[in-house]
DNA sequence: TCGTAGTTTTACGTTGACGTTAACGGAAGC
DNA sequence: GCTTCCGTTAACGTCAACGTAAAACTACGA
C-alpha cells in the first residue's frame, strides 16, 4: 500500500508495552482506569491500541513511580504536556503549580544526599576498620 | 536524690514523643510491631519509655519516610548504625550493602535531576508566553 | 474517692496500586 | 471444528502503613 511505511511502529498492544517495561497488562489497564492513559480501540476487534503518544505517556508514569510519586500527582505532572498555551490562566497557574513541584524536588534531592553522605561515611568508617585489620 | 541531674531528658513517653514528631502514637507502636523501635517497660506502670536512642532511631525512620523508603529497607539503613565492628564478614556484607545502596541512591538523584530540569524548562516556556502577551 | 487523662491490648477498617481468578470472545493454525 | 493464544470485563483478594474504635488499666490531683 502506498505511505505505509512502518520503520517505526505506529501503534502497540498492550502486552507488547507491557513486555517492553516489564510490567504486567493489568497495569496498564490500571493507568487507564485512573485516566492517566487513554488508549484507542480498534474498531474491529474491540482491543486496546496505544500509539507513541500513549507510550510515552507510560514511560513518564514508570519515572514517577520509580521514587514514589502517587498517581495522582504523576497525573499532575504529566497533564503538564498537554497545557493549552492560548488559555492564560491556565497558564498562570501551570507555572505557580510548577514552582511548588520545583521547590519539592529540591527538598527531595537535599534530603537525599544528606542521607547519601550518612551512609557514605559510615561505609567508609566501616571500610577503615577492615582495611586496618588487613595491614 | 544524688546524679539525678536531668538536663537534657533521658526517657520519654509515647505521647512526647508523638507530639514532638507530630505523628501519633499509633504510628509509633506500628514501627515496634515491625522492630523498628524496641522500647523497654517501666516495670512498675507497663507503660513504653523510650530512651535517646530510640529517639534517635525514630528520627532516622521518619527521615526514611519523607521521600518513600519502605519500612523494610529503612531498617536495612538504620541498622548500619548498630553493627558490630569486631565481626569482619559483618562489616563486609556492611560495606557491600552500603555500596549497592549509594548506587541506588545516585539513580535516584539523577533521575530527579531530569525531572528537575524538565519541570523547569516547561515552566519557562509558559512563562515566556506570558511575559510576551503583556509587553 | 471520684473524675480526668494517658496508656494498654485487641481487632477491625481504610487507601493505593495493583494481583488473581472467572467467564467469555475473536483470530490463527492445523 | 477444535485448540491455542491473545484479548475483554467484572469482581474479589492483597499488602503496607497505619486509622479508629472498644474495653480495661493506672496515675494523679481536688
Ligand atoms: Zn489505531
Ligand atoms: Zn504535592
Ligand atoms: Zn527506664
Ligand atoms: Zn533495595
Amino acid at each position: 500500500m502506498a505511505g505505509t511505511k512502518t520503520l517505526r511502529k505506529e501503534e502497540y498492544s498492550i502486552s507488547e508495552l507491557a513486555a517492553e517495561f516489564s510490567i504486567t497488562p493489568r497495569a496498564i489497564r490500571y493507568y487507564e482506569e485512573v485516566n492517566l492513559l487513554t488508549p484507542h480501540r480498534n474498531s474491529k476487534t474491540t482491543q486496546r491500541m496505544y500509539t507513541r503518544r500513549d507510550r510515552a505517556r507510560l514511560k513518564l508514569i514508570l519515572r514517577g513511580k520509580r521514587f514514589g510519586f502517587p498517581l495522582v500527582e504523576i497525573k499532575e505532572m504529566i497533564d503538564l504536556y498537554d497545557v493549552d498555551p492560548t488559555e492564560k490562566e491556565q497558564l498562570r497557574q501551570t507555572v505557580a503549580y510548577g514552582d511548588r513541584r520545583l521547590g519539592e524536588i529540591d527538598e527531595m534531592i537535599r534530603e537525599l544526599q544528606e542521607i547519601r553522605e550518612e551512609i557514605f561515611e559510615f561505609r567508609n568508617r566501616f571500610l577503615e576498620v577492615l582495611e586496618g585489620e588487613e595491614a
